[in-house]
DNA sequence: AGAAAAACCTATCAATTGATAAAATCATAA
DNA sequence: TTATGATTTTATCAATTGATAGGTTTTTCT
């Protein structure tokens, strides 16, 4: 049947499997094509049949990066979206777990190694697959008044979602975790980000102003 | 007298000057050695003249980097060290400003580019120049009662520490901000990691438990 | 002034990079 | 079975990289 379709489409998704590994872990220039049609078991030009360039097979793991991200996290958000805190937490363990291991080391490649449409339309996908649905929580805690008003507080639900992603995203020295270690960062984040570190009459304090 | 130190020294210095704003911006390996030495007005092999290679200068800049920003925290903790919501914000908009553009970067540079010894010294370092003095803010706000219970909240003064850098480097997709949108940045950070974005019903709701 | 040393430049190297051309292999459909 | 097209390989390219050798200029010290 369609089996030479097949055959070439596995390692056309083999490519952008391997790639997605190595260009998350290094980051894209740390990254030669040859290595990554070596971790294939392919020669280098092969790549050059499947993809037009490199950039290209980053565009292409940049893409199902974000796309497996979005549809994890909505699914999350759905499951448990009348519980704000146990929302929070599920989706920090979540992208905790999953997420790149190096996210500011993708930050930067997609600011520095693509060209501004490129860069336009990857920020695109990023705002809907982590932006969006983490800001989806924090808009529905605020007008639950589960979350302080953001005239005075600032607690926007865009910014909000971008504090919570910054504390994921933090790992600064350490190296990957094992699970029950993401799952007690992961319950702390959602405490502090929720409730603070001080201690609850300094908070009423605040409150007051 | 000793021009001849002084001369050499100019240039020594302006290496390090130059290749600190390049390697922060975008990162070690983007960084070729002719683009330092263009950037500095010499010739490449001229380079090799001050210093035995490139792994050698991005060290320089790192511990110029670190030693800088030491000073000037454990300045700012010292001047305003009674008020932990002021020394927190003043930290936070201190480091918002001043702060290599892309953290992330660097952290990922010194992770893959450099060998583990130099990493381990590398750390060091940064324990000295970051972690130290923020989470001595943390211990004296416990010792005073004004943080939470570290063995009940997790809000141990190192891990505290992580957390609010974490907030000042996140900028996943923007550019550098003018200073008054820093001082703002700045102010909601320091609420956050003070007070959550909870309201504060919640937030006592949370810790009855 | 003149010798010594420091600073700098020209020329060049080997290694690695992303990318292409052309030949060889393989699977598929007639 | 055989012709066709997809897939992969070998061989190779030009550009860029970090680094070195050797000569030239500039500064310093006596």
């Amino acid at each position: 049947m369609n089996n030479r379709f097949e055959y070439g489409n596995k390692t056309h998704q083999k490519i952008v499997k391997v790639a997605r590994d190595l260009f998350m872990e290094f980051g894209y220039r740390a990254v030669s094509t040859r290595r990554i049609a070596d971790a294939c078991g392919i020669t280098q030009p092969t790549l050059y049949h499947h993809y037009p360039n490199k950039k290209t097979i980053y565009l292409e793991v940049l893409k199902s990066e974000l796309f497996d991200m979005q549809t994890a996290l909505k699914r999350i958000i759905k499951r448990c979206g009348d519980n704000l805190e146990e929302c929070v937490f599920q989706v920090t363990y979540y992208i905790l777990i999953n997420k790149p291991s190096s996210m500011g080391q993708m930050f930067h490649d997609i600011k520095n190694e693509l060209d501004e449409e490129h860069q336009k339309e990857i920020q695109q996908w990023w705002m809907e697959s982590y932006q969006a649905p983490i800001a989806s929580i924090f808009e529905k805690g605020i007008k639950e008044g589960k979350i302080r008003n953001p005239a005075e507080f600032g607690s926007y639900p865009v910014p909000s979602a971008y504090l919570l992603l910054s504390l994921i995203s933090s790992k600064h020295m350490e190296q990957q975790v094992p699970e029950h270690v993401a799952k007690e960062q992961a319950r702390l984040y959602t405490k502090v980000i929720l409730y603070g570190l001080a201690s609850s009459s300094e908070g009423q304090k605040n409150n007051e102003l």
